[in-house]
DNA sequence: TTAACTGCAAAAGATTTGCATCCCG
DNA sequence: CGGGATGCAAATCTTTTGCAGTTAA
């Protein structure tokens, strides 16, 4: 069986992915990690991201066309994306009732499903103009 | 002003899109085109999907990282992903309620929403096995 | 006719991989 | 020590762009 290392590349990674607030671009990652790594590379930093997402820590999502990653675990929620400044937050109400194994009109059997509001953040609704 | 010339190639191109039964990748897009135009450049197809795309005829749809382009003006729907066969349908019932203006948990002010469902389709509940 | 359109190939951007070196255990 | 991990650069993949030939109007 193959082992894993624990390394200081891995740890900053792992510690960033936990403290996010919402999913972070891969771009936001490395630059996060260079504030204690000045040297790491970006290919560490897609490989570290494809090892903890097969660990299941964290997984990807996608928005608008972007890939973000976040730490799993953190039970069903969905997101908001700010059409303002562009920064995606973590929503901890669900706004959809659908069990697993649902059926859908049509016949489509539901296991999961994903929600992504779009509007104006609190930040952006505060601003002036 | 620019002119935009009708092309047998844009012609196509066009008749898919309003004939497809749900969002398209780029790939699919120009491997049934081929069939009309065995010569069909890619670079075609990118280039007549943003036109459509830039004149609101068709707009992209992102799903597991894989950007789709559909027709538009097909009112308000959402899309079921099949976890068997990958296929994308469209939904036609909707399974939120958040007109625009909503106010979210949290201030965030809703404009709009994006729902995707994953699950079996008809289709692949029907196999055996 | 002639400016827009197309196909091809080169270019650009994002992600992956090969390899020599490094370092965790 | 020894094999996994890293950084760099080269390789892939996807999407865009430059160009010379083609074609709609």
């Amino acid at each position: 069986m193959t082992a894993t290392r624990s390394t200081r590349q891995r740890d900053v990674i792992t510690r960033i992915m936990q403290a996010a607030q919402g999913p972070l671009a891969v771009a936001d990652v490395h630059d996060r990690a260079r504030s204690d790594l000045p040297g790491l590379g970006i290919a560490t930093v897609y490989r570290t991201l494809k090892l903890l997402t097969d660990q299941g820590r964290i997984h990807p999502v996608t928005l608008d066309g972007e890939t973000l990653y976040e730490a799993s675990g953190q039970g069903h929620h969905h997101h908001f994306s700010c059409q303002d400044c562009g920064r995606v937050f973590t929503l901890h109400t669900c706004p959809v009732a659908l069990p697993s194994g649902t059926v859908y009109p049509g016949g489509f059997i539901v296991r999961a499903h994903e929600v992504t509001l779009y509007g104006q953040c609190p930040d952006c609704a505060a601003q002036p103009g």
